[in-house]
DNA sequence: CTATTTGCAAATAATTTGCAGTGCG
DNA sequence: CGCACTGCAAATTATTTGCAAATAG
C-alpha cells in the first residue's frame, strides 16, 4: 500500500509541531525514521524500518531505529499492534469475548456484548482472506497505571530516567 | 479472573477430544498444560503457565510448555493475543480504523468502515481503566496462505516437518 | 555550551532447536 | 514395539543497555 504524498506531508508537519512542543530534538535520524513508517501503508517491524531507512542514511544503528519508534510511540505520533512490548500471551477463552488492553503494563480484560458479536465487516475485508473470528480491541490506561501517574511508564523497563515531556 | 469448574471441565473434554481426533497423544504435560490455560481466565505468558504447572510438576521443562502452547493453538484450543508469533509491528496510520491479521503469516491490512468506528462499548469496560482507542480486529487467513495450502504453516518457522493432524 | 542523542559492542530476554532417552497407543 | 513426545543444554532472535563521541537548540 502507498500513502500520498499530502498525506505524508501532513504526518511529517505533525511530527514536527509534536517534537518541537514536547522539547525533543529533531535529529535528522528521526526525520528519517518517522518518514520511513509515515510513507508505508504496511505495518513494518524495526529491522524493516531499518533497512528502508539505511538506503538514505547508511550508518543508522538498529539500536536508534528502536530506540526512536518507542519514543514515538510514547509521543503519540504512531502505534503498535497488538500488546505493547510484551511476550505472547495465551487465551483459552473460545466463547465469544472482546479486549480490553492497557498500552502501559499490558494488562489484558476480557469483556462481553452481545451488541459488539454481531458486527458487520464491511465487504472488502473479504478480499484480504477467510475470516476467522472477530474481536473488538479496547486500548487505554488501567486503573492501576491511570493512578501511578501521568507519565508513560515502559512495559517491560526503560530505565530509569523520568522523561521530561512525558504525555502531558 | 476465576473460571468455574463445570466450564473447565467443559474445556478438557474438549481438549480430549479434539486430541484424539487428530492423533495428538494424550500426554500427562500436556494434559496439565491445557488444564492451567483453561483455570485462568486471564491471558498468561508461557513463563506464568510453567511456574502454574510446574506446582504440580516440578519436572516439566518450559521447552515444553512452549511447544504444547503453540500445539494447542495450531489444534484451535486456545488463541495467542496480538500478531501470532511475529516481532513488535509500528503503525503509523492514526486516524480511525480496523485490522486484519493472517493467523499464518502475520500479513496485517487496515481497512475502514463507519460503522465499526462509531462502536459503543458496553458501560463495564469503564471499570477498567481510560479508553483510548477502540478497533476491531479480524483474524483470518489471508489469500496467500489459503492457497498455500490448508496446513497450518507456522508464522516464523517451525521446521520442517509437516504435520499430520493439521487443522483440517 | 550542555543536555540529548547517537553508534557501537556487549548484555538480556524470549523462544527455538538438536538429540538421546521415555512412554503413549 | 515404534514413533511421537519429553527434557536438557545449547543456539537463535529480538530487543535493550552502558558508554564515549557527536550534535541540536
Amino acid at each position: 500500500m502507498k500513502i500520498n504524498k499530502r498525506e505524508i506531508e501532513r504526518r511529517i508537519g505533525r511530527f514536527n509541531e509534536v517534537c518541537r512542543n514536547s522539547g525533543v530534538k529533531l535529529t535528522h535520524q528521526r526525520v528519517e525514521i518517522f518518514r520511513e513508517v509515515a510513507q508505508t501503508g504496511d505495518h513494518p517491524e524495526a529491522e524493516r524500518v531499518y533497512n528502508g531507512v539505511r538506503e538514505r542514511m547508511p550508518t543508522i544503528s538498529l539500536d536508534t531505529v528502536y530506540r526512536t519508534l518507542w519514543l514515538l510511540r510514547d509521543l503519540g505520533l504512531i502505534n503498535t499492534l497488538g500488546p505493547p512490548r510484551e511476550r505472547t500471551r495465551f487465551d483459552a477463552n473460545l466463547s465469544y469475548h472482546h479486549h480490553f488492553v492497557c498500552i502501559r503494563c499490558g494488562l489484558t480484560r476480557d469483556f462481553y456484548s452481545d451488541e459488539l458479536d454481531e458486527l458487520k465487516l464491511p465487504e472488502s475485508v473479504k478480499d484480504f482472506g477467510y475470516v476467522e473470528t472477530t474481536q473488538v480491541e479496547v486500548k487505554g490506561v488501567c486503573l492501576k497505571c491511570a493512578v501511578r501517574g501521568k507519565k508513560t511508564k515502559p512495559t517491560i523497563s526503560r530505565k530509569k530516567e523520568v522523561k521530561s515531556w512525558a504525555r502531558n
